[in-house]
Parts: C-alpha cells; sequence; structure tokens
DNA sequence: AATAAATTGTGTTACATTTACACAATTTAT
DNA sequence: ATAAATTGTGTAAATGTAACACAATTTATT
C-alpha cells in the first residue's frame, strides 16, 4: 500500500449551493437564515462540508436535498473560492454549485424548518462571507450559459407556455423581449412539443401548452443558439 | 476569538495547471515527466498542494511559476475535480486552472530542468489520475471562451499578423476558416493596432503586424463576439 | 347578445450579418 | 521576366435579426 502525502495542512473544504427558482414573475434565490453559528442570524446560502465518503457532486445533491427535498436536478459547478480569509472561523475553500428548480415542486415545508426562504433575485440581503460575490458569479454564468443553451426550462414546470417561457428570459436577464421573435426562435429549436392542452388560468386568450421533447434536449443540449442576442454583457 | 469547526476528516487540496502553447502551427501543451511518486515515469500536468499562506489563484500562479517562470499570464479556473479515488494516494480535491503562454516567452531551461515537455495537444500522452479528464475540458472551455472573447491573443507574440492569428484559431477549432472573412471580423473588433512594421520571416508576401490595443483589449474583454460562427459544438 | 380590454398566434418587410467567391499586390525563386 | 505562394481588399447572394401589423381567443361589461 501507498505511503500518504506528508503534506500537512488543514484546510476545510465546503460546498455551498445557489439555488434559483422561478414564480412566474421573478427570478428567486432560495436563501437560509442561520440558526447557528458563525454569524448566527445573518442570510446565507445553503451549504455544507464535504465528507469522506461523497465526491463533490454528491456532496452539493445532498446539500440541495437537505434543503429542498429535491433529487433530480440541474446542477452544475460554478467554482471554488478559495480567499484566505474568506470564513472568519479556519481557512476553508468551497466549492460552489448552482442549482435550477422548479419552484412549486420542493419541499416547503422542509426548507421552512431549515429557516429557508426565497428571494427575488433583485431583493436579495447582504449575505456572509464571500456569498454575494458567488450568487453575483452565478446570475453571470447562468445569464452566460442560457443564452446559448437551453437552460431555462428547469426553472419551469414539466407544461408550459411560451409566454411563461418569456416571462423567465426577462426576468433573467431583466430586459423586455419582443414577443414575436422570441416565439419564433424557441419554436424554431425544435425542443418543444405542443401537448393540445391549453393554459387554463388565464382571463384572456388561453395559450398553447408544451413540454420539452426529453430526447432532442438530451442530445441537442449543447447546440448553440442565440437566445438573447441583443443582451448588452 | 472564534472556536475551530469541529469537523475533523482529511481531505487535501491540490492545485493543478494546464498549460496551452502556440508554436504557429499546432496547439501545445506543457507536460511533465515525473521524476517523483506516486506514479513515476508518467506524464502528468503541472501540480502541487495549496499552502495555507495563499489562496488558489496565488497557489495556480505559483504552480505555473514554477514550471515555466512566467508571471503575469492570463489563467482561469476550470473547476475542481473531486471524484473520492481521483488520487490513489489519499483523498485530494483539485481546483484545476488553465493557463494561455506564449511560449516563445517562457523559461525553457526551468521547464526542461523540470522534466516538462511540450505536445501537440493532438499527441499528447496518456495522464495520470483525471488528468486526461482535464485536459479535455480545458480544450472545450477553451473553445468556448475563444470564440465568444478575444482570447487567443494571449497565445501569440505581442506582434503578430492576422494569418498567424487565423492559424491560432484554426488550431484551436481544428478547422479551416475562410481568410478573407476571418481578417475582416477581427478588424471589425477595433482591437488591433497596425505597428507599420512587417513580419520580415517570410518567402512571399510579407504580412503586416498588429499589436492589441491595451486599452481597449482590457475594456472590451468581456464584450461578446462571433468568431467562430460555423464551429460544429 | 354585442362590445371592449387583454393576451396570444402568425405574417411581413427592412436591416444587418455571414458566407462564398474574385482579383490585384507583394515577395522570392527560377 | 515569369511562376508560385501568400496577403490585402472587394462584392453579391444567402441567411438571420429587428421592428412592426393584424387577426383570433377569452372574460368582463354594457
Amino acid at each position: 500500500m501507498l505511503q500518504k502525502y506528508t503534506h500537512d495542512t488543514r484546510i476545510l473544504l465546503a460546498i455551498d449551493c445557489i439555488i434559483f427558482g422561478f414564480d412566474g414573475e421573478e427570478l428567486k434565490l432560495l436563501l437560509i437564515k442561520r440558526n447557528f453559528d458563525p454569524e448566527k442570524g445573518k442570510w446565507s446560502l445553503m451549504g455544507g462540508f464535504l465528507n469522506e465518503t461523497e465526491d463533490l457532486e454528491e456532496g452539493a445533491k445532498r446539500v440541495l436535498n437537505e434543503l429542498t427535498g429535491l433529487e433530480n436536478v440541474y446542477m452544475e459547478q460554478l467554482q471554488a473560492f478559495g480567499e484566505i480569509t474568506r470564513d472568519p472561523v479556519e481557512r476553508t475553500v468551497s466549492v460552489c454549485f448552482f442549482a435550477l428548480i422548479n419552484i412549486h415542486a420542493h419541499d416547503s415545508e422542509l426548507s421552512r424548518s431549515m429557516n429557508g426562504y426565497w428571494f427575488n433575485f433583485k431583493d436579495k440581503p447582504d449575505l456572509i462571507f464571500d456569498h454575494n460575490k458567488m450568487v453575483n458569479m452565478a446570475l453571470s454564468q447562468l445569464r452566460y450559459k442560457a443564452a446559448l443553451h437551453p437552460l431555462g426550462f428547469e426553472l419551469l414546470p414539466e407544461k408550459f407556455t411560451i409566454p411563461q417561457l418569456q416571462k423567465l428570459y426577462e426576468a433573467i436577464y431583466d430586459m423586455h423581449l419582443d414577443r414575436r421573435n422570441f416565439s419564433r426562435k424557441i419554436i424554431s429549436t425544435g425542443l418543444l412539443i405542443d401537448t393540445g392542452e391549453k393554459n387554463e388560468n388565464s382571463a384572456t386568450k388561453k395559450a398553447m401548452l408544451y413540454q420539452l421533447d426529453a430526447e432532442k434536449y438530451k442530445n441537442n443540449f449543447n447546440d448553440f443558439h442565440n437566445f438573447i442576442s441583443d443582451f448588452k454583457w
């Protein structure tokens, strides 16, 4: 058997998880009010230490699951954050993930029991440590990626209308999009299947409900698109 | 003073560094033949453990500098890699960076003394641990980013011709580009300054030498472009 | 039962960008 | 002088994007 490394520093490894949601009008963020130290009483991302028995993705899924009860959620690693003094207690490097969830499908009693609260992204409170930086980078990354790949669907229910999808994109980019051009762009991806149903929650003309073509979505996820060609980066 | 965390796992933190270069014809990778354990005699990326006195970027810069002697190099974090058994010696999470360097400007004696050798990316040998995965992801990320931002310049000498820049892009994407359309696209960014000089190392018509408009480059780096619109992802 | 108000679906035209290709100019070797 | 290789600039067709018009659906109101 191999010797262990002689390297002997104590640098802890944490996971932090940014959770995006969408309520039909605004891009939202699930944050927790800490009832534990350090920084008890302040707002932060959901996080935890990485266990020896799990890899990074498993750790991130665990952390997400502890707050939302969800599994099989879209998640990607943002990056590692390692400023020396980012955690005042002791040296901790955090690997940060962001998740896109259907806000109506999570276990809201569980998240409330963990002191979890949804905020409009625009109205998010000041966060502990370097969590503000993480969240801002995550929004940049979400914008970057959602402009080029069909990512937004992850934030919607299984069946959705094109106007709903447009409102989501308008929330992500905080800008107005042309209804007709947006619709044409989305339809032309070929990723949507007309369910034949209509959105009954409407006081005016009921929009058609679509769902993702799961096969095409999986196979063509990495294709390049140009969903938001006029966003000013 | 705050208590330390009670969390007590030993997970080591390493840095690995992918170093891209360009020799005028091919995209290159600087790898080391390990004369130390583990996996002595095999090929790997340059790496090292993170020290308690440095943050992640500082650690990556140190690792790069130990092999190349370079400072002030373009570098970005790829992501953290944390599979449980990625390092057979003991549990180690590695934060992976990639660097773009001017291949002619580094300390080649130093890198040779560290057992560093340049490979054509296409001919890279099998690497230890998960370094193959890191390198392939880094190429994807380089392609992604260089298609949208003016990144390629980092791999060229200070003064360069447009045909040289084109060869670089052709090497990165492993495809042929139309000379005339490429030239127009690059010129239209407004990032190039005509030095008035010509490339004397040419047996036929000598191409004009350009250099970056440092101010515009810095300010407009995050602007979106479409340098490689016809690459099939 | 007709009408107004809000929203959704589809079409059309002008403008900008990308693609494909032609030709003239420069440099060295023959 | 001529040929071969490469570089710089131009132009027309095809494609994609932006801006805008109008008809259809649904509920509430008259």
